[in-house]
Formats: C-alpha cells, sequence, structure tokens
DNA sequence: CTGTTAGCGCCTTCAT
DNA sequence: ATGAAGGCGCTAACAG
C-alpha cells in the first residue's frame, strides 16, 4: 500500500505538501497540485483513514444502536440514518441489542470504542438505569431516538403517540365504538406509556366510561393474548388496539383464538404496522411513523449538537399519518346499516 | 482520557508492561500485573482502538454490504452475521446498496477504506462486471453471500436454489397441477436463474408441455403484473410461483388485479416470503432459506480465510426448507372432491 | 520478568 | 509557496 511518502517522493515534495493538496487545507501551486495530483493517481494511493483519524481524533463516523433492525420500524429508521450520514460523508457503524440491557451496553461500549463522533440510540425497553447518565460524559454527543427518556437533558427525535392515538380514539369513536381494548404493552418504553396515555385522553374526550374498557399491558404475550381472547368470546367489545407491530401480532391472534372475525365482528387499528400494507388481509389500519425521516432528523440533531457541545438539547417530535383501511371499516357500515 | 503512559507511571512500571498485562502477550508477575489493574481501575483507562489497529494494521471489524437491508431476508441474514461477528470479537461495520451498482461500489470503498478486515458482499443484480476481480487484489478478503457469482474462485454463501424449485413443482404436480405461471424476475440475479433452472427440471421431471408455462423475466414490475394479470383472466392456469418476496408482491397484486382467488381459484408459492407468515391471508407456502445461518456461514468462511488466504475457494449451500401453508391447500382439495 | 525504543501514517505548528 | 519535525497511542522487537 502505497503511503505519503511514496507520493511525495515520486512528487519530488515534500509529505507535506501532498497533505495540503489532499485536504485542501493550504494553496499550493497549480503545477506542484499537479504533480502530486499525478503521482497519487500513478500509485494508486489512498488515505488511511486510521491515521488520519487518530492524528485528527476525529473518524467521521457515527454509531447507531437499535433494538431490533428487524421490525420494519426500525428498519426505515436505520435506512434515514444510513442516507443522511452517506450524505454527510460519514460512515456508519451499527448495532443491535436485541432488546437486551446488556447487549446494548456492550454495543454501546464497542462503538465508543471505535470513537464514533457521535451515538444516535433506540434504547431497549429495559435500559440499565445509569446507563445514559454515564453516556453524558463521554466526548461523544448522544442522540436519542424513538425510545425517549424524561429526565434527563439530551437530543431527541421522537413522535406526537399521544395526540396521535387521540386522533385514532376521535376516529372510532366517530365510527360508533365506545368498547375498545388496548394492547398497550410493556410501559417502561415511553412511546406506549404515551400512546396510552392518548387513549385515556380519548376516552375522556369521548365521555366513555372507564370500566368498559380493557387496558392490556406488560410483557407477558401469551398472557396478553389469553387474556384477550377470553374477553372477546363474548361480543359486546367491537374495538381492538395495538400499540406496536409485535403487539399487534398479538392481538391478531387473540382474536382468531376467539373465533372473531376483522373487520365484520371487530374493528381492529395498529400502530407501526407491517411491510406490506396492501397485501395484509385484512387491510390494516395503521397509525405510521415517519420512520425514514425521524433517522434523517436524529443524525441532524447529532450533527448540530458535534458542531455545538454546549448548545441546549432539543426534543423533535414528528408527526404521524393515520392510515384508514379496511379493518375498521366494517363496522361502520354496519352501523349504517341498522 | 487516561492512556498507558498515565496507567505506567501510576503502577511504577513501563508502558510495555502495561501492553502486556492488557493483551495477556506475555508472562508479568502476578503482583505487577495487579498494580497494574489496579491503575487502569483508577484511571478508567480504554484502550484506544484506533492506534491498537494502525500499530497492528487489524481492525477487528467486518464489514457487510447487502442490496437492502429492510428485505426480511437479508435482515435476518445481517443478523446472523452481526451475532457471529461479535461472538468473535468483531465489530460489523455495515453498509446498504438500495440494489444499485454505485451505491455499492462506494459502500465497498468506504468499508475498505476503513481498513475492515474482512467483507461479506451481497451484491446487487447489477453490479458493474470489473468490481469483483477488482476487489480480489484487496488485502481483505471477500465472501459472498446469497448473490453468488459463477466465474470467480471466491468464497460464497448461499442455498440450493434449483433443487428447492424441484421440490416445490413436485409437490404442486402431485397436487395435480400442469398450468404454471413462473415469476423468476431478474435473471441477472443468480439464485433467481437458480431457482428457474429449477422449474425446467421440475417440468421435465413432470413430462409438462413446455408450451402451457407462462414464464415472467426482467425487472418491469408493471409490465410483469400487467402480463400475469392478463393471462390469469382465463382460468386455465392453476398455479403462480413468485421466485423472491418483492415478486410475490407483485403476483399477489396482479392475482387481484385479475380477480382471482387464492387458494380457491389458483394456488400460489413463494420464496423467501414474509415476516409474519402466519398472519398473512392467505397463509403463504414459502421455500425458506436458512437467512441467519447464512450470515453465521459467511462469517466462518470469512475467519478462515483470514487465518488462511491461501487455500482454495470454498462455496457452501444450505438447504431451503419448504413451509406448506394454505395458498396450495384449496386445489387439492377440489381435486379430491371431483 | 521487565524496560527502552522504533516506528505505524498522518496532520500541523513552526520555520524559511 | 514549501519543508522539517514532533507527536497521536500503541505494539513488538531487542536488551537486559
Amino acid at each position: 500500500m502505497a503511503t505519503m511518502v511514496d507520493v511525495a517522493r515520486i512528487a519530488g515534495v515534500s509529505i507535506s505538501t501532498v497533505s495540503h493538496v489532499l485536504n485542501g487545507t493550504r494553496n499550493v501551486e497549480r503545477s506542484t497540485r499537479e504533480r502530486v495530483l499525478a503521482a497519487i493517481e500513478e500509485t494508486g494511493y489512498r488515505q488511511d483513514t486510521l491515521a488520519r483519524a487518530m492524528r485528527r481524533s476525529k473518524t467521521d463516523s457515527i454509531g447507531l444502536v437499535v433494538s431490533d433492525a428487524g421490525e420494519p420500524a426500525f428498519a426505515e429508521m436505520a435506512h434515514g440514518v444510513e442516507n443522511a450520514a452517506a450524505a454527510h460523508g460519514l460512515t456508519l457503524l451499527l448495532a443491535n441489542s436485541a432488546e437486551d440491557a446488556e447487549r446494548e451496553k456492550r454495543a454501546i461500549r464497542t462503538l465508543l470504542d471505535r470513537r464514533v463522533d457521535g451515538l444516535i440510540l433506540a434504547r431497549a425497553a429495559n435500559t440499565a438505569p445509569d446507563l445514559l447518565p454515564s453516556l453524558q460524559n463521554e466526548k461523544a454527543p448522544l442522540v436519542l431516538l424513538d425510545r425517549l427518556y424524561r429526565d434527563l437533558p439530551l437530543d431527541q427525535v421522537g413522535v406526537e403517540n399521544r395526540e396521535s392515538m387521540r386522533m385514532l380514539m376521535s376516529h372510532l369513536h366517530s365510527l360508533g365504538h365506545t368498547r375498545f381494548a388496548v394492547v398497550a404493552g410493556d410501559t417502561r418504553v415511553p412511546a406506549l406509556t404515551e400512546r396510552l396515555d392518548g387513549f385515556f385522553d380519548g376516552m375522556r374526550d369521548a365521555h366513555l366510561d372507564a370500566a368498559d374498557q380493557l387496558v392490556l399491558t406488560g410483557t407477558g404475550d401469551d398472557q396478553i393474548r389469553a387474556v384477550l381472547a377470553r374477553d372477546l368470546s363474548d361480543f359486546s367489545r367491537t374495538a381492538v388496539i395495538a400499540c406496536s407491530t409485535p403487539l399487534a401480532v398479538t392481538a391478531l391472534t387473540a382474536i382468531e383464538d376467539a373465533g372473531r372475525a376483522t373487520p365484520e365482528s371487530v374493528a381492529f387499528a395498529t400502530f407501526d404496522g407491517f411491510s406490506y400494507p396492501d397485501l395484509f388481509r385484512p387491510r390494516l389500519t395503521t397509525v405510521r411513523q415517519p420512520a425514514f425521516d425521524m433517522g434523517v432528523a436524529a443524525v441532524s440533531l447529532l450533527l448540530e449538537r458535534i458542531e455545538a457541545p454546549e448548545g441546549s438539547p432539543r426534543t423533535v417530535r414528528l408527526r404521524q399519518t393515520l392510515e384508514l383501511r379496511e379493518s375498521t371499516e366494517a363496522f361502520a357500515a354496519s352501523e349504517i346499516h341498522s
């Protein structure tokens, strides 16, 4: 592998000059520059990013840790992050935490050890409580993505969960639904808590009776499935809302267990949703987050923070969109016909 | 940030000793080691991976380039690669080519510039023909994943596409199907060509008339959709096979365009398939590749190649499994009843 | 068993 | 407009 020394020798200049033409960091006479460029061409020289990074203490790379890159929403975010990073000449180092606090810690440690210039984290539900504070002391700035954190002054990118759920509830209520089941899942995940809060907001908006609603929280998928299925076996409940893709899987399974059909017998709506929404039968009404844009926004925040480490932290909330599909249509129709 | 010099000073030893206890690379008296360890603890010292990599010309990282990390099969492969890499203490640098030759080239260049110790590549359909040969000259070894390449002596990990398609055909034929449509897609992708070859094998096995079969190749999704839909509007064709997930999307759309129902009116089977196969309606019969294991296998091959750069190249083919679901069931039933 | 020292390839003052 | 030279933090001979 050719080094700057080789190039300098061939071009008949000092390595200092080579460095400067490479980085455009000071004026160099035209003819000299051309000799250097020719020598670079001839030797096939490429900058050694490692040596460069070491000298400048800057790697031009950023790290992304997601809980599960397989889930469509996270995959899209990763996509957005990667695109934005590439657009700024940054390389992306990606790590999966698999929703596990221990692996998350290791992944972050690894990326930090690689000296990433900044870190974007969609943390696991059970992130160790001391993790975030300890990260504050690192030189690499941190941006939280999707899985936010209330108690710390941090840069964060999320979506307006509470408002979106409220909007969904309002729509469903206008269709005539009054008895809901919400599959809210792990309330340690802020986004899920917010969605649940939005549900309560919606209930109040619609003056619904709390006693008529079924709220399912926690991590026990099997238990959620069983409770929901049992509940649905009597036909008075008319709408089910799942607060994330995995919860939608659980809920749809429970609906099937109960022998209920969507949308004829129960309306169904979910957050985040599945990859090919128009191939699902029934097509699912979905509150969708602009995942790609969230990734892009996270990179912007990160870059600004790298520029200005001392500015005050910002939280960006993007709007979600309500995609109405047939899983919430039939009930309305039956109302009209009755 | 504390360096080895700080640690050495506090422990009252030379930096050389510190290095050796850190890497376990030579014996060091117990008491000395303990002093060093204590100093490390005290200073919160962490190795500088950059300086280390520069000195050893080894980064303990590998690169993975996939055409689309969003597709379930690739996401799983990436998962497998990442797990295996982590198990060997390697960091994974991930890049997306978005199925674009130019971006692929850039992504590879970036990873190579980061001095990854090895590279795993699931190349785009239209990889520049000179790309692979040029990679042969790099010091970082290369392993091809899923998207193989015939003409070069390379380490490769794929699946037995031809055999699997043949098995699928045999199954469908035994169900009574004799007129097929195969959506084969871009035949520049070796896996797709192999699947198509398997189709022809299957036809011969079953002594079917070539004139009765509809073979759809190429990249024009809209055209494939239109041709297939037109063809399906007469009811003599009874089975459709899609050779990849995106092609399945196209095919299912065309089936719907034609007003045909699966499985009552046409049987349908696909390769690779969707993320939640049991939530799809109808549940799709799928030839599934062991994507995770493919990723793991690719890492193994890569590590062995790093160990022994001169051994002769190996191609590993994993078996796919045929997951029978309801999308191919109804026709059999109607046969039985007729 | 331990210490001294020469770089790895590059950027960046400081001179000229 | 160009060069010389010192280190960034670490590993691996080479010497004791």
